[in-house]
DNA sequence: CTATCTTTGCTAACACTGTTAGGAAACAGA
DNA sequence: TCTGTTTCCTAACAGTGTTAGCAAAGATAG
């Protein structure tokens, strides 16, 4: 029975292209812009449809978050292999955070600026048990050798994914100009004082 | 010429009770379900009667803002008052922005949580640089008498502004549960490691 | 006191938004 | 071919921000 298969794949097909427009009209006009009524437009099918795929507007944005942190833990798996040395794979990892997060900004900002309404629903994504696990076992290693070794790993972690958030969305609503120059500064100030807070 | 001073209060009463109006459907449903015909219902008056007071939506909530920081200010104030000591100083603020940020927690949202869309109106918000200033002191002082004086201090404020703030909106989001606990670790954690930062 | 002119505040509309009920057409299986 | 299901659309509901245009009330001048 090839032919409920078809169907299958079918229905998969316009799924994706919901997300396709989605993120092709997030990435051009903002994802506040983004309405179920353009999707529709987008993909050439009436507005319900969109409803036989996702529940709401917001299961759609929640699948763009999904995607973005996927993206996400491949960029800090990539930056984690790039030395054995925890010290130098934190600091690589927080590059490669930063560096998502001005690359990607349409990503992050709805993966975060969608931000604090959502994120009862954010729980429930499974990506991001992956990604602190990313981080945790380098800062384990390093507060393993420090001078205080009792020190809570998961503490940290929480210390690490917090700040780096905050530099980069206070960073984003800025100036606007000298931006180069003074996120390298900001991030290095912020992982030499990251780091020379667990070694104590 | 009594009369027109009169005209001028009214007007002003008006304005004032839509601010009263929209900061209590704030805090009661959410800066999110705030809408114009809601308050036109809560200051029994017709819709339009608001533009002539607000440009848009978005100037009553950039009101609240400046409001919320105000308040902000003036705690960040009174806890610098409570010592001398520049690192004490330091520490002291941390800890009331915080407390702000939680205590005032529809006010922390509206003056972030609007956050990144509207940004590039807040920088005009004076209490901004009041703000900052505030805080500049006292870190000025720390660097100067650290082993690093030609640390740039705005370099150091912003780290520090960041940091705090991302440690607020990832824990605002986050389990709910052992809240008190945590976020005083988390806290501590962060003074220490900032305040460590700077020393070398 | 009346006529004029300004201010004030309303109704109604425009152009959107998310979401859903109900029906028509296309398609699959008997 | 007839029946039942799936697919998909039209149209509506209940909201949203915002504004044009008009009527009533207030103030000013003759």
């Amino acid at each position: 029975m090839g032919i409920a298969e078809r169907k299958i794949r079918q229905k998969e097909e316009v799924r994706c292209s919901i997300l396709r427009a989605a993120w092709q009209l997030v990435t051009e006009e903002g994802w506040q812009a983004l309405s179920i009524r353009k999707i529709a437009d987008a993909i050439e099918y009436s507005v319900p449809v969109i409803y036989d795929h996702f529940a709401n507007k917001e299961a759609i944005l929640l699948e763009l978050t999904k995607q973005g942190f996927q993206i996400l833990n491949a960029d800090l798996g990539k930056a984690k292999k790039r030395s054995a040395n925890p010290e130098k794979q934190i600091e690589y990892m927080a590059y490669s955070y930063w560096e998502f997060a001005f690359e990607h900004k349409a990503y992050y900002q709805v993966m975060y600026g969608l931000g604090m309404p959502s994120c009862e629903t954010v729980k429930e994504i499974p990506e991001l048990s992956s990604f602190t696990e990313l981080i945790l076992e380098p800062v384990k290693h390093l507060i393993h050798s420090s001078k205080h070794p009792e020190t809570d790993p998961y503490l940290k972690l929480h210390t690490f994914w917090s700040m780096l958030h905050g530099l980069i969305s206070i960073n984003m609503m800025g100036s606007s100009s000298n931006k180069e120059e003074l996120n390298q500064m900001v991030l290095q100030d912020f992982i030499t004082s990251f780091i020379s807070g667990i070694k104590g």
